[in-house]
DNA sequence: AATGAATGAGAGTTCATTCAT
DNA sequence: AATGAATGAACTCTCATTCAT
């Protein structure tokens, strides 16, 4: 490994271990006290040396969004190969749910947080989000098309079940105690309860 | 009326303008920026008078959640003499959306920030919500009694439908922009459109 | 001296000493280390508390330039009352150079310094200037008036003596050294000489 | 040419892009605003390799006074040719005011803004200054020896003149709004205008 | 010759809150 | 009941400069 490219290496280790550092801070103590004062504490460098690896405190909120809509956008491609489409759909709902319930502090930052960084509401045209919503409806299409939910359409299946997946995501996330006295026996397995729930409605919807 | 009589109305009267100064900001700027000076400012006292009627900011914020659900609530009641359970079922859906989309910053403090929590968590009982939602649930059951939703449950779909409803006002309130791209058309009514669907989906599930 | 009386005395007394220290560090250490830490520091308060009297930096640097005008319009307007014209000419002159010389921080902030503040930039009409300037035209009109400076504009004549004068005390306030050295001798009294030149060139003006 | 003789050409090549690019920042955004830092962006080099070819910042700003030094000096020579002592003194006015007006910002660094002072004081010999100078005397001095300006002296002459172009060169540069307004008429072409007087005045004092 | 990494000092500003009056 | 005065902590960001490589 020569010199530039381990210096290369370190470039994108300190950009990472900042983005970690956001990251925890965002988790322990929420998206508000996050500061690049506190990031440089946790890392245990100078607030000036954050400045070498991002503009500004957007940046690095935009960059944890992108990483998010990444970690998304794989999970979700690594279930594309199952054959039939419903049980594609079924696990499609099933990846996006595991992904917010195990990145709670992502989806966060992706979908709840009030438009976090000015970055993203300049930045309208963003690829993350159209991905995953296009291949949602593919998805759903594609049962369609395999000759199920007759009589809905793509665009209103899609917005029931994104919402109804965002809907039970953000309950967990923000409003965890709420769930958890209503759905005490479930909140250690809100995934298979919620999708168990969602399996019944999809089939209802099939015939 | 006595004097005490009046020093009480005046004392309520005053905590009722800080909490509409503290709203009014809330909607016009954002939650991050309601601060005791602006709430001050927009009711010409002196910052130090808010800490006369209501111990912190916390304090503030925890009210207007309890507002909200009272809002919420009155508004959900207004819908219950529908005789036919089903209909019934249905306003209630619609009473919920509209609630939130007519007032997106009281469901926003209400279901989607994080900073009441710590208040809510610590505030044991919390009547709001639990009424809210055990109309939601005496209104489903009363629709399985009527024989409608065999095979499902009165937590399941209580669960099911109130993710739906809450995914699709949190959407909204909070990813107004993606929505529209997707949902150009609906976007004005978008209540409507989104009953639309809840119906396709309830008439489903109904048999 | 009652209750209001006295806080509004003391108000006036902190925005006097906070714009004595403004003036001080200007005079001590250059415009560009002028700074609300630094005022904060030499009156022992608080940088926030600064910010109770003065709402920006700008504000502060605005206040010092009024004063500026207000300190020499009072100058000027002392020797109004010299009945012959060309010797009110004259002592406007020593007046201006007085007040540039006497107060050479005023008068940098005042006429040389770069546009100083933003709010000068946006405050284009700004009576100060227009009041000290009209001045300086009604007296040379009244001397034409009175037969002098035939073949000459008011405008040329005006900007003429301006020029030179604000010439000179800008010289002195910011080139001392380059002028010490050419005239050492009349370095000490440079108003003096200067208005000696002047009313030479006045003179040769007049017939 | 040898290897020594390329690498002193390309040393010397740096320096003046160095300079370049500080004269653009200073022309383009205000002197405040000219950084070593944004100096090394302007010429695609890391900010440390500055300070391989200057001490510090000061040391540019003074190497830009340099140069306004010697640009002011080639023309005022480019006039010297003029056999006619009173029409050499009037290109001699206009050089300086054209100079000062087509290069305000050389000629306010080397004029109005403080902070090369400091670097002055201590470089005792400041030959550019003493040049320009000592030219204006000679040009005077030879009016005299031709009969001109009886009765007045050397010093003093020069000492008006050049203070009626400094000033009218300040003001114009740092007080453009100002002359603007009262001068609307002459301001695109504030040299001529200025000349006009200026004759005015010195024919006046010919006599 | 050039750079990359890092620093420390400092800037203006906003905030929730307290305490004496 | 209300206010005025003040604070201390926190914020993002920019700068000139140094040192090892």
């Amino acid at each position: 490994m020569g010199l530039t490219e381990r210096r290369q290496k370190e470039k994108v280790e300190m950009r990472q271990s900042i983005l970690d550092a956001a990251m925890d801070l965002f988790s322990a103590e929420g998206f508000e006290s996050v500061s690049i004062r506190k990031i440089a504490e946790k890392i245990e460098y100078h607030p000036s040396t954050i400045y070498l690896y991002f503009e500004d405190k957007d940046s690095i909120i935009f960059e944890l969004h992108n990483i998010g809509f990444l970690k998304l956008f794989d999970k979700q491609m690594s279930i594309q190969t199952i054959p039939d489409p419903l049980e594609r759909l079924l696990a499609h709902g099933r990846a996006y749910l595991e992904f917010a319930l195990e990145n709670p502090h992502f989806y966060d930052i992706m979908f709840i947080l009030p438009n976090a960084a000015e970055k993203l509401r300049i930045c309208a045209k963003w690829e993350g989000k159209d991905r995953a919503y296009g291949l949602l409806e593919k998805n759903i299409r594609e049962c369609m098309e395999a000759g199920y939910f007759t009589g809905l359409t793509v665009e209103g299946l899609a917005f029931v079940l994104w919402s109804m997946m965002h809907g039970i995501a953000t309950l967990h996330i923000r409003r965890g105690i709420v769930l958890e006295e209503f759905y005490r026996e479930q909140a250690n397995n809100l995934v298979e309860y919620s999708l168990d729930i969602l399996r019944t409605v999809i089939q209802k919807l099939m015939k």
